[in-house]
RNA sequence: GGCACUGUAGCUCAGCGGUUAGAGCGGAGGCUUCAUAAGCCUUAGGUCGGCGGUUCGAUUCCACCCAGUGCUACCA
């Protein structure tokens, strides 16, 4: 009985081009896909452009056009990309369309009935110069988290921490450059809390890997789940919430809900009815998408379903980030590499293959170490595989009338079908690749053995040559069906080579026999480092020109607007706090702590003070050791767990590298009370 | 500090209660010349992070420790 799989890879998203990070899941995704049609379950590969949102909006008042005009743009840049890659998608929707928008709406109304809707007002950062608030891809700062520069509002891509975009600090407004301001505005949230023991369970229940489960459990879901921001007010380009004029879908909402708006739109041009796919029609939801997503796919979406009564996914696959030569993708050394920027140089193939080789069902980065990839994909595709073909297949112009005795060979190669699948089920396709190889190696030795180089010379053993080539040939392409999934097109010149289909994965277990064999071209070029580097320099964004040096300071609203003014306070409450200046006449590591440094301060005479200061990630001990520090003398002590703490040291800044501590002009003394 | 994951040959990684711990790549030596300078053979003497325990027997299970990574805590 067939297994009924509905695919989905994340939308990306319109508003920027496909780049190798996210090939990636693409890849992976496809290679799942075609397996389990080789195999001959029914599977769909579904995914969609992920169109709303204000950087849409922004983007199309920027550029003086429509919404539709880019989505339609890019919609066609996307497809294209993916197309080079093999990567092929059963249906490529989008989700400003109609049937998205209406199944929004059932969700809502849903969600609505439920009572799970409640309503309030939320201060959200406003760009007073573009007129609107902003969505969390439109600021930029330092995460609150761990002090990542450069973050978008909404999560940290490098702590994969998530927040919301007015805990962001030195915010800025990616649109115009202004500071953002904050301003008042209705929304509606959607209350996970009474979720959560569904949550617990789900997310334990098979439905991800074991290392997710056990960290999702650990971190989001050991604590109440807060309310969801599921609206923004106009302006914003997306579904405006039937009962909530004014007021539009936050583009997460729709977002997923698109997988089914694009399986609708696959079913009403196929003649299938989308819910057998979704709601109680016996078929499988498997989600690919990248780890930075987690929160959204297995917190927020379960609830979404399950309120509405669609089916939950019976998988949530999740993968790493992508990392070239270990770093993260870096524009100024080129290896921030969109997709066909790649394709201008370098086969597809290669790609999907070393993708392949280094994939697991372990949500770990992806290291695309490009020396590394040269030598795999030359050893592997073109060394083992492709050359075998091309050793043998000129010497007879058909395969053996019947598949001779081998030794066993095609049968143990026959054999290793199942391992290998099921390595390819469990999305562990560094298994499938090493077993595959594996077989690869040894019909490289069979060839070497039979020599039939050595054969061609004497005409008497031409039958003999014929069985040599008959057994490599076919190993050959059990070799080919088995890597298939991963190499569709190496998969149908092997088919064109011996003039049979590879269709099923139950093609590597019959040999052909008597097969006329094709003129044999080349299946794969080797890895040319010329192109390689021309892909890299192609890739290269020159680092813009060096800041003008010694500009003038500007001293932009960031940091107030991350940290707006307190209350007024009277000079009799500032008066309370007894500020001193104090010298750091010791300053020591604090074991087990990642933050702290331990001071001793001196007020002058014997005064001594010992304070734990939050500052380790921007000190080092003897830069303190020495000068003054403006120190809260009358603070209550405090019992740390590594000792009392009598005061602190004053200081500025958004955290971990961007901290400043204060000091006293030259001449100050300790013990001197700052007024 | 807590939670999780990882720690196996120069590199990338498999493996796993049981004979002398494996592969690929790289390196070294040899063979071959059919093939896209591909292939085959030989070789790497690695405390399987450390220390204990369970066991007839542990790299494989358990405890603890160390190191790396991620999240989290300490910032009065």
């Amino acid at each position: 009985m067939p297994r009924r799989l509905l695919v989905t890879a994340a939308l990306p998203y319109v508003n920027g081009h496909i780049h190798l990070g996210h090939l990636v899941e693409y890849i992976q995704t496809d290679i799942w896909v075609r397996f389990h049609k080789l195999v001959g379950n029914q599977a769909v590969y579904i995914c969609a452009d992920d169109t709303h949102g204000t950087a849409t909006m922004i983007r199309a008042r920027q550029e003086g056009r429509s919404e539709q005009a880019i989505i339609a743009e890019m919609a066609a840049a996307h497809q294209a990309d993916f197309a080079g890659f093999g990567i092929a998608f059963d249906h490529y929707g989008s989700t400003d369309s109609e049937s998205n928008r209406q199944l929004v709406h059932r969700i809502w109304a849903a969600l609505r009935a439920a009572g799970h809707v409640v309503e309030r007002d939320v201060t959200q950062l406003y760009d007073p110069k573009a007129g609107c608030f902003l969505a969390d891809r439109f600021v930029k700062g330092t995460c609150p988290k761990c002090g990542a520069a450069d973050q978008y509002g909404d999560s940290c891509d490098k702590c994969a921490a998530t927040f919301s975009p007015t805990e962001l600090k030195n915010a800025v407004s990616t649109l115009s450059g202004a500071t953002p301001e904050l301003r008042s505005a209705k929304h509606c949230f959607v209350r996970l809390e009474p979720f959560r023991a569904f949550l617990k369970e789900w997310t334990a229940s098979g439905t991800l890997h074991p290392d997710m489960a056990r960290w999702i459990a650990n971190t989001f879901l050991v604590d109440e789940l807060r309310d969801w921001d599921v609206s923004r007010p106009a302006p914003y380009f997306g579904f405006e919430i039937p009962d909530a004029p004014g007021n539009y879908f936050y583009v997460w909402v729709d977002a997923p809900v698109g997988y089914i708006a694009s399986t609708i739109d696959w079913c009403a041009k196929n003649g299938d009815d989308w819910k057998r796919w979704w709601e109680g029609g016996g078929a499988e939801i498997h989600h690919f998408i990248g780890k930075d997503i987690t929160y959204f796919h297995t917190l927020f979406w379960p609830a979404m379903l399950r309120t509405a009564g669609i089916d939950l996914p019976a998988k949530v696959h999740i993968h790493g980030f992508l990392t070239v030569n270990g770093e993260k993708m870096s524009k100024s050394k080129g290896t921030f590499i969109r997709a066909r920027t790649y394709l201008d140089h370098l086969d597809p193939q290669y790609l999907r293959y070393f993708y392949a080789s280094k994939l697991t069902a372990r949500a770990e980065d992806l290291d695309l170490n490009l020396d590394e990839f040269a030598a795999k994909v030359n050893s592997d595709l073109v060394g083992k595989v492709a050359n075998l073909a091309s050793r043998t297949a000129k010497f007879v112009p058909r395969l053996a009338a019947s598949y001779p005795d081998d030794g066993g060979l095609f049968a143990r190669g026959a054999a290793e079908a199942d391992a290998i699948a099921a390595a390819y089920e469990a999305g562990d396709f560094a298994e499938a690749s090493r077993r595959i190889m594996a077989l690869a190696d040894r019909a490289n030795e069979f060839v070497e053995q039979a020599a039939p180089w050595a054969l061609k010379k004497d005409p008497a053993k031409a039958a003999e040559l014929e069985r040599a080539c008959t057994v490599s040939l076919n190993l050959f392409r059990q070799l080919c069906v088995y890597l298939a999934p991963v190499l569709p097109g190496l998969a149908a010149e092997a088919s064109h080579l011996l003039g049979a289909p590879i269709a099923a994965w139950g093609d590597a277990q019959r040999p052909l026999a008597g097969n006329a064999i094709a003129p044999f071209q080349h299946l794969v070029a080797r890895v040319d480092p010329a192109k390689l580097q021309a892909m890299i320099a192609a890739s290269a964004v020159e680092s813009p020109a060096a800041a003008p040096a010694a500009a003038a300071p500007v001293d932009d609203g960031a940091a107030l607007a991350a940290e707006p003014l307190a209350p007024v306070c009277t000079f009799e409450d500032f008066q309370k706090v007894d500020l001193r200046v104090a010298r750091v006449v010791a300053a020591e590591e604090v074991p087990k702590a990642k933050k702290i440094l331990k001071l001793t301060l001196s007020l002058g005479g014997d005064q001594q003070r010992t304070v734990f200061a939050g500052i380790k990630t921007a000190y080092k001990p003897e830069q303190l050791t020495g000068r003054l520090v403006v120190f809260v003398a009358n603070l209550a002590p405090r019992q740390m767990s590594f000792g009392l703490s009598e005061g602190m040291v004053v200081a500025a800044g958004p955290g971990d590298a961007e901290i400043f501590v204060l000091s006293p002009d030259a001449g100050a003394k300790p013990g001197q009370r700052v007024h």
